[in-house]
DNA sequence: AAGCGTTTCAAACTTACGTTTTAATTTGAT
DNA sequence: ATCAAATTAAAACGTAAGTTTGAAACGCTT
């Protein structure tokens, strides 16, 4: 009555993924991987290549299909209206990211957590390989915002796609700033959707603020 | 005419923050460090203990005077003022870590990267010395932010600051989240002075928003 | 100048890492 | 059933990591 063991390669990395979240690329040994697995050591390098090949195969199976569901989004959004609003537009963002982290069969929120641990650390995996092939998530997004927003100067629109970005990707990664000097105040990631109730009109208040002059 | 070179534990503390900024705590060898500083390897031993000691005498030598600098700011402007406006109280925390920014001699912007990169990778040293010794920051600024926004709840209000913070840990930090799909569209953390410009209407746009019903 | 605690140095130690190798085993088509 | 390919297994390889050691060099007081 068991569910079917995955397949070996599979079983890499599903616990990489998880190991990668909580003790970095560095920290996490072949060993720890393939014990946890229970798989052979040689595994990783008979299936993958190498470490550094493993971690693109962990990233990658979550970025691709996250990305396409952005923009699928994204496409139903502008052929469904004309003029797009702020919170709309936040919210093709953040619906695939919520799916995401409320499905454990597709990593649930741990992809989060990876992808925003990798932005910081700025591995070599996401300046050369990444960037290429999907500009065009960036490309779409500054288009639509800044139809949505035509009043801001194009310095001024990356500036806050920045900052809003910055701000959703940490909400549900769960890097709780606050959590570290309170001992867990709030219960961070639990409740994904509880996030979105507070998230998206916070990110959406500081996208339509007037400009100064 | 050369600046008379510092003592040997100094110029450890100086390269260690700098190479774990820029690699990583896990992947900053003592070697690394101890070539660059120019001293010998068993120095970082005898100085410090331990790789895990050096890396919180890198983290302290900062820390506790950044956050210093900012309950001085709070206690300066609850003198001055009997109503705080959200504003002056975000202005009290980004002022020190601008001020850091820009100062090279205290590590200049190098720190709160470093700040920022340690609280995603969850380090041990920030769940377990940090919390206990600096909960009163976020004790102050919890109860000045909920004088300011007293129609905010508290988990509300919670979860505001959680992405004010998270906000402006990140753009000093320069974790550009878009750089890496468009290839630095944006000039990080250059110029601190830019990124408050726009930072601080941000961060204060969301946080005063209005409740939904 | 002598003595003594502090600091520096070269070298080695132990351990763990990623990777490779070679053989055993399983799998699937004929 | 057989054979070839794919996969798993155990063991070892070479390297680099953090740490320790013991002697040499330094700095300061007497």
């Amino acid at each position: 009555m068991e569910a079917s063991r995955p397949d070996t390669a599979t079983r890499i990395l599903d616990v990489s993924e998880r190991l990668f979240v909580e003790h970095g690329f560095e920290a996490t040994s072949l060993r720890m991987i393939t014990q946890q697995a229970e798989v052979n050591l040689a595994a990783v390098n008979y299936h993958f290549g190498s470490k550094d090949a493993l971690f693109e195969a962990v990233f990658m199976r979550r970025l691709a299909p996250l990305i396409a569901s952005c923009l699928a989004e994204l496409d139903e959004l502008e052929t469904r209206e004309e003029k797009l609003s702020v919170e709309s537009l936040v919210t093709t963002f953040i619906r695939p990211c919520l799916a995401l982290s409320k499905d454990p069969a597709r990593g649930g929120a741990l992809f989060v957590r990876l992808l925003s641990r990798t932005l910081v650390e700025n591995h070599r995996l996401l300046r050369e390989t990444i960037s290429q092939q999907y500009s065009v998530f960036v490309q779409r997004y500054s288009r639509a915002f800044h139809h949505a927003l035509p009043q801001l100067g194009v310095e001024e629109l990356a500036w806050r796609m920045h900052f809003a970005f910055s701000v959703m990707f940490n909400a549900f990664a769960g890097n709780d700033v606050l959590k570290i000097f309170t001992r867990s105040q709030i219960v961070t990631a639990r409740d994904p959707d509880m996030i979105v109730k507070y998230l998206v009109p916070f990110v959406v208040a500081g996208l339509v603020s007037p400009v100064e002059g």
